[in-house]
DNA sequence: TTAGGGATAGTT
DNA sequence: AACTATCCCTAA
């Protein structure tokens, strides 16, 4: 059985949401749906600097990843590249990237057709989201919301079309997929989920 | 509320 | 231009 992860809110930085779970506390969090302002981010770099001298130079150069910090799929790169893959959405490369504090279009400053937020999931949020289909089942995305993204931006339905969006890995051109950005460890529980319980059902048309 | 079609916008 | 991750719409 699956535990539901607990937030504990660490309040917040600027306009950054802070937040740790249970299981693992020495990760923070941050909902980034603020403003870039110079002191946050020279907090973030502290924060996220090493904690002691001894890999002081490969977090200089920038090879440290994934940030210990706020993990993104953009630090994982294809594991097989053959021809040019397209459209994988790619953003947000380091909490002082300028991309990173982007804020969200927002309806009201958009046309009608406006868009919400365009934001990626992490692995982290996809391991979570793994795990509530691991809990729950399939199609349980009010349920997984509540248990498992309480305080999050994504939706039920962003759940769902989430999973869709995964599981789509599998069907035929899976060179594709955005399987490849994830931890091989994550893929193969999806995998396993995937096996056991089909999704799309296909019940339409 | 959910499944699935479709639109949108970022990437190559 | 081709392609897809994310978001939106809506029947049932």
């Amino acid at each position: 059985m699956e535990p539901a992860p607990t937030e504990q809110d660490y309040g917040f930085l600027g306009d950054l949401q802070l937040s740790t779970t249970i299981d693992s506390p020495h990760i923070l969090q941050i909902d980034n749906r603020g403003v870039r302002d110079e002191h946050t981010v020279m907090i973030l770099q502290l924060l996220e600097g090493p904690q002691d001298e001894t890999n002081l130079d490969d977090w200089l150069s920038g090879d440290l990843h994934p940030s210990p910090l706020l993990e993104t799929n953009a630090h994982y790169q294809p594991r097989c590249r053959k021809s040019g893959r397209r459209g994988a959405r790619r953003r947000r490369t380091s909490p002082w990237d300028p991309m990173f504090f982007e804020r969200p279009v927002s309806r009201e400053y958009s046309t009608a057709k406006g868009r919400k937020n365009n934001s990626r999931w992490t692995s982290k949020e996809v391991e979570r989201l793994a795990r509530g289909v691991s809990r729950f089942g399939v199609g349980q995305w009010t349920l997984l919301k509540q248990e498992f993204f309480k305080s999050s931006i994504r939706t039920a339905v962003n759940l769902k079309d989430k999973w869709r969006n995964l599981l789509k890995g599998y069907q035929e051109n899976s060179q594709k997929s955005t399987l490849l950005y994830l931890e091989p460890s994550l893929v193969e529980k999806i995998r396993n989920l995937a096996a056991k319980q089909p999704y799309p059902y296909r019940r339409h048309r």
